[in-house]
RNA sequence: GCGGGCGUGGCGAAAUCGGUAGACGCAAGGGACUUAAAAUCCCUCGGAGGCAACUCCUUGCGGGUUCAAGUCCCGCCGCCCGCACCA
């Protein structure tokens, strides 16, 4: 290696390549099944192949590689892979646009991606990369799909959808924008489908039960998910008809309300209005318009009340001589609850409106303490905390809305036979069909004589065709003849397959397993799966705090259900890492313009962007997520090619906190890059003065070695502790406070007679406290920490060098500062011996110049010494 | 509407046990080196006053508890996120 002078640059892209090569020579980062070494499993939420890595994926992979590599220092065996979630839309949309198949597409990306990935220098186990729609992965799915059937946990039911009748395919709510399909524009239509299902409602309890012991997981994604499962307690209430007494089971959280109910509103899919609709045209017309209603949220939003009256009426169950009308409204969900409910306008706004509108009887249930007025345009709803007196049935029964509140009131009702306690959720079944083409094949057969039919195990994969064209709208399998021809599994006549493939959220529900033996003949094997789950760390984005994680959750309890997994918790650990942000250029009027498309002048609020091209002004835009949209994007990779991958992700991890989003600055990246020179600088600089050091430590250190050696145990013991409570940002600190420590000491030294003992201790305390400094910063600019690591003379790799041990001895001093007080205002400081006892404290305390100043001749009143704190003194 | 989070310098942020508010970085200003620039190094950097020693103010706003509050409690204001015809 060539002798560096402090002029010398560091050649990242260069030395980058070189250590790259060079752990992946040594495999250096592929994991054994089983070591003596504890285990530890780092994931990150795989990539979707989109064709490029944006700088979200930097600032995930790197703090994921951050953990992976402390860890690996730190003893353990760790698992760390990576793989692709490669089914879905886009690719059929390439398909479209190109005349590529999907497949071409989406290999091509995941070659380009991972060569990317490559050059960030992840310390991942590429030995065991996958892609989804690798056919050797969707077959275990295939497989687990057929365990999960045999296990009732799939099952194919009739379902409202929204359907595009263009594109001919199902759409996701998110892709329904004001009505009409994404892609076609076409007004989408509400169509009842057969689908399949996955049964997480059977683990609905289970799943919420279990967020509790989930400790190392946000408790913000613990409740978005608590909600989302959302379970409540209320009872079913029987209306019995006047006309032929059948009961219309209404379901409430708020049976306390009874008294006020004065309608009943029934779904326009609740069999009672269907069966109106044969005789009756309005009503047929009007649950026409209703199926034909927008389902957008953003639509229901502003959709209005609206009702009919059927002519039936119900007995009030509490009240026997008052009967209420039964209307069917718009606004009631015939899938959650009973799909009816009773209207109590006193104390719901919602009934209010719509009483208002259809001119129906409004009537308290309850009064709250100071408030008798008449309800007018304002529903009366307590907290759940506040008292209310009721009227009639529950005066002294119960006194406040609570859940013990309304548990009495239940209680009430089952006892008097009027209702029955239910515990309801939120919580739909999992819809997993999609007549789409490039994702994995629901394997099964229709078949006239047999039904739908599971495939055989042995047939499996049920492989995607590769001869398909996307000349035309629809699913391309569906117009397959010769794949969908096959012979019926159980009968062996004629049959069709089926054409839906799966949701992909299936193919990422299960993959965390399939990385412990990646190669296996089963969906996972289990001796592997068992001594590498549960992840012990998983980073990635909130956006999945409920769809994936939940998914994830349901299909480990699946997978345990089915016999493949021994556990129920996929991931012990979760972090949501915040956003890359970046400031917009440009307007909707002028256009958007790229970072690289402006030149910035001016500072302050005189900053203007200037597009080079045209020399036009356009505004600055606000701090955003980085989007192809408003086109204010970095490109990793030009990062990386001109400052290096340690700088991009030394800058992704410093500053802000990582669940926080960061904003991306050319100063930022700047300031990381000056950074890495100052490191390679500084080892330029040291080295020479560092010579032939003892190996040994000495056995006295002279003051200046030892303040350096304290300085370094204690920013190991720091950065430690940063690193293992995720908080990156401090970790930087921790390393620059450190870096500069250095460079005073350094700085401040003279070189002695050579030889000298001082001059030994000297040497061999600022070798130790460089290679500290190669150790911190390995998990974060792991290259540049290979090349120190080099220049002190090792010809063995950083990435496996063990984590430097900390005295707990050196972390505390001897003598050390505590601020004083005068009634609570910081007036001087003393410096005093770290063991001096209270009374020795307090005296030091009051002869200080500032103290005797502050007090100003006044009296003591009392002195409140906090050892190795503060003292206050009072006066 | 329901649930949750956050408000600290010009900026990103530290201070997570109630104990010196502003570590560390960025930006800015001044200086050294240089023919010059870049790079680098040194100094200043919350606000006000003062020649200085130093004093006063300061963690969104208003109260409170405490010897001591960015931190705890009560009440406001603002911003952000999630869920929502959920009965």
């Amino acid at each position: 290696m060539s002798t560096a002078t402090s002029n010398e640059r560091y050649n990242a892209p260069d030395r980058e390549r070189h250590w790259q090569s060079v752990w992946a020579d040594a495999r250096t980062f592929e994991a054994d099944n089983g070591t003596d070494k504890p285990k530890y499993y780092v994931l990150e939420m795989f990539p979707y192949p989109s064709g490029r890595i944006h700088m979200g994926h930097v600032r995930n992979y790197a703090m994921g590689d951050v953990v992976a590599r402390y860890r690996r220092a730190r003893g353990f065996n760790v698992l760390h892979p990576m793989g692709w979630d490669a089914f879905g839309m886009p690719a059929e949309n390439a398909a479209m646009e190109r005349k590529t198949h999907p497949g071409t597409w989406t290999y091509e990306n995941i070659a380009v991606m991972r060569d990317q990935l490559k050059s960030m220098g992840l310390s991942l186990d590429w030995s065991r990369e996958f892609a989804t729609c690798d056919p050797e992965y969707y077959a275990q799915q295939q497989r687990l799909f057929l365990d999960m059937l045999d296990a009732g946990l799939a099952y194919r039911r009739n379902a409202m959808v929204n359907w595009d009748p263009v594109d001919q395919t199902v759409l996701a709510n998110e892709q329904v924008i004001d009505g009409k399909g994404w892609r076609s524009g076409a007004d989408v239509e509400k169509r009842e489908l057969t689908q399949w299902f996955f049964k997480i409602t059977e683990f609905a309890d289970e799943l919420l039960e279990a967020l509790d012991d989930l400790d190392r997981w946000p408790e913000k994604v613990r409740l978005m998910q608590a909600n989302w499962i959302g379970k409540s307690r209320g009872i079913d209430i029987p209306f019995h008809r006047t006309d032929d007494g059948d009961p219309i089971h209404c379901y409430t959280t708020r049976p306390d309300t009874i008294r006020g109910a004065s309608f009943i509103a029934i779904s326009p899919e609740h069999p009672v209005a269907q069966s109106l609709a044969a005789d009756h045209a309005d009503i047929a017309d009007f649950i026409a318009e209703c199926r034909a209603m927008d389902t957008t949220e953003a639509a229901l939003e502003k959709a209005e009340k609206r009702g009919i009256a059927t002519g039936l009426t119900v007995g009030h169950p509490v009240d026997p001589d008052r009967t209420l009308p039964v209307w069917i409204g718009n606004f009631v969900l015939m899938d959650y609850g009973t799909g009816a409910v009773f209207g109590c306008p006193a104390h719901d706004q919602r009934d209010l409106d719509f009483a208002r509108k259809y001119a129906l009887p409004v009537a308290n249930a309850f009064r709250m303490p100071g408030n008798n007025a008449e309800v007018a345009d304002e529903a009366l709803a307590p907290a759940k905390s506040e008292t209310v007196v009721y009227i009639d049935h529950f005066a002294g029964i119960t006194t406040a809305t609570s859940q013990e509140g309304i548990d009495a009131t239940i209680d009430w009702f089952e006892a008097n036979g009027l209702g029955v306690g239910e515990t309801r959720y939120r919580l739909r079944d999992w819809g997993v069909s999609r007549q789409r083409y490039w994702g994995c094949p629901i394997p099964v057969v229709h078949c006239p004589k047999c039904g739908v039919v599971p495939e055989k195990r042995e047939n499996l994969p049920i492989k995607l065709p590769d001869d398909v064209t996307f000349d035309k709208p629809g699913n391309p399998l569906d117009r397959h003849e010769t794949w969908k021809a096959v012979d019926c599994p159980e009968c062996g006549g004629p049959a069709t397959r089926e054409t839906d493939t799966f949701d992909t959220f299936v193919d990422s529900s299960w993959y965390f397993a399939r990385f412990c033996s990646p190669k296996a003949e089963a969906p996972v094997e289990p001796d592997a799966a068992n001594y590498w789950l549960p992840v012990d760390q998983y980073i990635g984005g909130i956006e999945h705090a409920i769809l994936h994680l939940l998914y994830s959750r349901f299909f480990t309890r699946a997978m345990k259900r089915t016999g493949h997994l021994d556990l129920v918790e996929p991931f012990a650990g979760l972090f949501t890492q915040g956003m890359v942000n970046h400031e917009t250029y440009g307007s909707k009027e002028t256009g958007w313009y790229a970072p690289s498309d402006v030149r910035l002048e001016g500072e302050g609020a005189a900053r203007t962007a200037i597009v080079i091209e045209t020399g036009a002004s356009v505004p600055i835009g606000g701090v955003e997520k980085m989007s192809k949209s408003k086109r204010n994007t970095i490109d990793p990779t030009d990062i990386m090619a001109h400052y290096g991958a340690d700088v991009a992700r030394w800058f992704m991890l410093s500053d802000s906190p990582p669940e926080r989003d960061v904003q991306w600055t050319e100063a930022g990246v700047e300031g990381a890059w000056r950074f890495q020179q100052r490191i390679w600088r500084l080892m330029a600089d040291a080295m020479p003065r560092v010579g032939d050091a003892p190996t040994d430590k000495p056995d006295s250190l002279s003051d200046a070695a030892l303040a350096l050696q304290k300085s370094a145990h204690k920013a190991i013991s720091s950065v430690s502790e940063a690193i293992e409570t995720l908080r990156f940002n401090r970790a930087v600190a921790h390393i620059y406070e450190f870096t500069n420590v250095v460079a005073d000491t350094l700085k401040g030294s003279k070189q002695g007679a050579s030889g000298s003992t001082e001059d030994a201790s000297f040497a061999w305390a600022l070798r130790d406290a460089l290679e500290r400094l190669t150790h911190m910063l390995g998990p974060m600019m792991p290259h540049i920490a290979e090349e120190c690591w080099a220049r002190l003379g090792y010809n063995t790799l950083l990435a496996e060098a063990a984590w430097p041990d900390v005295d707990p001895a050196l972390l505390v001093d001897d003598l050390m500062t505590i601020a004083v007080q005068v009634n609570g205002k910081r007036r001087d400081e003393l410096e005093i011996s770290r063991d001096a006892d209270k009374a020795a404290v307090e005296a030091a305390a009051l002869k200080l110049d500032g103290i005797v100043r502050a007090l100003d001749g006044r009296d003591v009143k009392k002195v409140i010494v906090v050892p190795q704190r503060i003292v206050n003194v009072v006066a």
